[in-house]
RNA sequence: GGGGGAAUGUCCCGAGCGGCAAAGGGGGCGGACUGUAAAUCCGCUGGCUAUGCCUUCGUAGGUUCGAGUCCUACUUCCCCCA
């Protein structure tokens, strides 16, 4: 099993992590010696980073686990480019105020995942605004331009997609992998890092960057990439129906990111928890061999694991009782996400329609009313035959709230202030 | 610079003789079946103070009782020639 000498690579083999390595045997030797200084970029597209980004992130983990030093490298530079590996159309260009204000919401991340400090192994966070933003175009050109080849790039699975789609690709998207190469030969001169990890759509772009620190005169440069997640049945990870399932909490609740979880599909779930959990490998096995039915019992571990590491054990147990209550108790959790709604409009009945927009769980009227008519609407867990229905005091449960619903999954009560 | 095409429901792709809230997919949502799974089947998939009203087919004008559809200009993209 331990093809390996080092810890890092095995845990990373063995969980399933790796896509690529440029040189193994080197990388290898280097983390034995807990001497892999990594790095991962991310860019500041959005105020929170979204489950895509876990995997990479969890790389960060096993990495300081083992005794390497991981490096949060935050794309303020990058961002104001655009990256258009796997896009077919341009980023919108984001303005520098909504750049910094996404990076700043997504630095607070890394703390749950990775220890942050001045030793050794401890982690260190930069932007890459730090040097980018300071580079001039000239010296640019004669010291980093020159080392790259029109007829090479052009070869790039990033590049040479949209050409043959006859896609546009502007130069500053074209731009990109330039500076993230840079940022590879920067960083390996400022902390001694000698590995990038990333995605696999970012093979090309870290190769590029090793290619570039060889040319600039750096040590050896290592690349190491992780599959891009889809789920058994070939979706892309990490979406859902409310959009992206996001880290953040004030983004996405924990009790939702617990269910994001727990709705994994069978043919997933041994894998999630060997990617997304910290769980013992023996302990996953035993999970994985559950059979029918009793694998939701290992969709719960799953569920507990990630929501603790990512909001905390608080929070994934309070989010395990909700739904314990809500689903096989069939209880009403008085921790389900609850709005606030004036106590007056209870009095002269509140209208079901606009009661489930006000609850966030259809967008307008008109699809509350499409729900009902297909019976995908209910108060208090009987399903509402009339959209006309008006909500009052006497649909109060004893508890004081009332419980809306849509579908078998969504649930949010009013509570009357 | 010259010539020829294209832009459709703000999730995507895509049909559309001058009567169009606009075919068909994908995706999504809901229902049934289940195990809060997958697969399958069915329904829905502009907005509203709703037997009606309002807003949608790149942008701005025009012709017409009536324009996604015809005309003009503009914008963006693609192709051919230079």
């Amino acid at each position: 099993m331990s093809a390996y000498k080092s810890d890092f690579l095995n845990v990373l083999a063995t969980r399933g992590f790796i896509h690529q390595i440029s040189d193994a045997a080197g990388l290898d030797a280097l983390a034995a010696k807990s001497e892999a200084v990594a790095y991962v970029g991310y860019d500041c597209t959005a105020a929170s980073l979204h489950v895509g980004h876990l995997l990479s992130i969890m790389m960060l983990h096993w990495l300081q686990a083992t005794g390497n030093k991981p490096i949060a490298l935050m794309g303020g530079g990058t961002t104001r480019v655009g990256d258009p590996s796997g896009r077919d159309e341009t980023r919108k260009l984001l303005t520098y105020e909504q750049i910094d204000a996404n990076k700043a919401s997504i630095r607070t991340t890394f703390d749950k995942f990775i220890t942050f400090g001045a030793g050794k192994s401890d982690a260190v966070m930069i932007d890459n605004a730090e040097w980018l933003t300071k580079l001039n175009y000239i010296e640019m050109l004669r010291e980093v331009g020159r080392h790259f080849s029109i007829n090479r790039m052009l070869t790039m699975d990033s590049v040479k997609l949209r050409l043959e789609r006859e896609q546009e690709l502007s130069f500053i998207e074209f731009n990109y992998m330039i500076l993230q190469s840079y940022d590879y030969v920067e960083l390996a001169r400022r902390f001694g890092c000698n590995l990038q990890m990333g995605g696999s759509d970012q093979w090309g772009n870290i190769v590029n960057g090793i290619d570039l620190g060889r040319r600039m005169g750096t040590h050896q440069l290592y690349a190491l990439t992780c599959p891009l997640l889809t789920t058994a049945s070939g979706a892309k990870m990490g979406k859902t129906a409310a959009g992206a399932v996001w880290l953040n909490a004030d983004m996405l609740s924990p009790y939702d990111y617990w269910q994001f979880w727990r709705n994994t599909e069978d043919g997933d779930v041994a894998r999630f928890l060997k990617l997304f959990t910290t769980l013992p490998l023996d302990e996953i096995e035993k999970l994985a061999a559950l059979k029918g039915a009793e694998i939701n019992e290992a969709k719960k571990v799953l569920a507990n694991e990630a929501t603790a590491l990512m909001h905390g054990r608080a929070a994934a147990d309070q989010a395990e009782g909700t739904a314990r209550k809500t689903f096989e108790e069939g209880a009403l959790a008085d921790t389900l996400p609850t709005i606030d709604i004036p106590a007056n409009a209870l009095d002269q009945g509140y209208g079901v329609l606009t009661a489930a927009v006000t609850a966030g769980l259809v967008a307008s009227t008109g699809e509350a009313r499409r729900q009902i008519k297909s019976g995908g609407l209910r108060v208090n867990d009987a399903a509402v035959s009339d959209e006309k229905l008006a909500l009052t005091r006497a649909n109060l449960t004893p508890e004081g709230v009332i419980k809306i619903s849509l579908g078998k999954k969504k649930h949010v009560l009013l509570k009357p202030v």
